[in-house]
DNA sequence: TAGATTGTTAATCGATTAACAATC
DNA sequence: TAGATTGTTAATCGATTAACAATC
């Protein structure tokens, strides 16, 4: 089994959940074929694109016929690594952590969501669609004690950086980050940062954009 | 006053906000003055990167100082359109449009939370920090009359489309989309959409990346 | 077989980095 | 003045698009 360990762009892997979720809509309208043409014209990319990212992964069309769309999800699934288990925490039981852990795509088979965990005492103890919330206190040897593979980070901005040590103390894998603010991380710790603020001003950018003189 | 449209990449808009943000913890740091080399060691980007960003606006820097970060600052909130205000309305009053509703950097004074809407009969009729909860009916007037100009949609995958449409009828500026599928507007409609799958399902191809057999 | 569409190489385009004269 | 650092042009790098032989 030989691994070929060309690096695959990060243009091309913030692309794989998108082609993802429309293989995944198409299975739904009973498609099961479609060509790089297609799917290009539904997703707005070009199908010469379509051709080179996929075949960063391997050769899953058919000259002459395209993709199969079954097939093709169940590929890029794999890749994305979506056919096996994380054990996961929340962190911040507010709204936000509430919010994520009922999140369409989250509560899919793969995500165990195993604890919340929060300051706030009058949470603590407290059940949310069976989800335990622990004392913060816990954090650390929960995360260790069970092998959690993610850890989701829905704090403010103030206390962010010392949950992720504590979750990388704990030998975390990857942290999953909602405060609007960037965490430093070692190499070895995957990071994920959802930066809904930046999303924001990106849009009132946007709006503005006849507007200013350059 | 001549208006110079050269169209700035996408690429540089969506690193303004980062800037901006870097820039305010530097002034929360009492820092006044900096170079682009010293904000790139910061931020993780070249000195040359942040000079051509920077100077797609224009040259906010001085030979032989480098930048006033509070100057700096304010010219970007400027050009990020945050020195504004914006009527905005939550559709979907469930914990994901109470999260946002109480987001950091979305509280700030410049937009103005008129209302929320919701189809659960028991949330509507509520008020949640002094912000009500409206029937999903009174929706498209109420945008309309208010003249809102930032739509915000928490609602299932399901009728986030619908939601969209309602919004376009009633004269909307931008949409903040936080349902898990891309939804369709006329090109004069500004859209941001923020995957929240999209980064989840890049974060466990990001764990799984050395098992590929590629 | 003929038509369609892939996989893949080459060409183009755009974004990042390097270099340096201008100047504070 | 000398040193520092910008603004800006040129060089490089990487990503996207175009083209086409291979082949189902």
């Amino acid at each position: 089994m030989q691994r070929n360990s060309i690096k695959v762009s990060m243009a091309v892997v913030r692309r794989l959940p998108k082609y993802h979720r429309y293989l995944g809509e198409l299975i739904e309208n009973d498609v099961n074929r479609i060509s790089s043409k297609e799917l290009g014209k539904i997703m707005g990319l070009t199908a010469s694109q379509i051709r080179q990212d996929l075949n960063c992964f391997g050769g899953f069309g058919q000259q002459g016929y395209g993709y199969n769309v079954n097939d093709l999800y169940k590929e890029i699934g794999s890749i994305l690594g979506l056919n096996r288990e994380y054990k996961t925490v929340i962190v911040g039981a507010g709204n936000l952590g509430q919010a994520i852990s009922n999140y369409e795509g989250f509560r899919r088979e793969g995500f165990k969501l195993l604890a919340m965990f929060d300051v706030n005492p009058r949470l603590v103890g407290n059940t949310i669609r069976d989800i335990k919330i622990h004392d913060i206190m816990e954090l650390e040897d929960f995360v260790r004690d069970n092998g959690v593979n993610i850890g989701i980070i829905c704090v403010p901005k103030s206390s962010s950086q010392e949950i992720a040590d504590i979750l990388v103390r704990a030998n975390i894998r990857a942290l999953w980050n909602f405060a609007p603010n960037d965490v430093n991380v070692p190499d070895n710790i995957i990071i994920e940062n959802v930066s809904i603020n930046e999303s924001l001003y990106t849009l009132t950018y946007l709006m503005n954009e006849d507007n200013l003189d350059i």
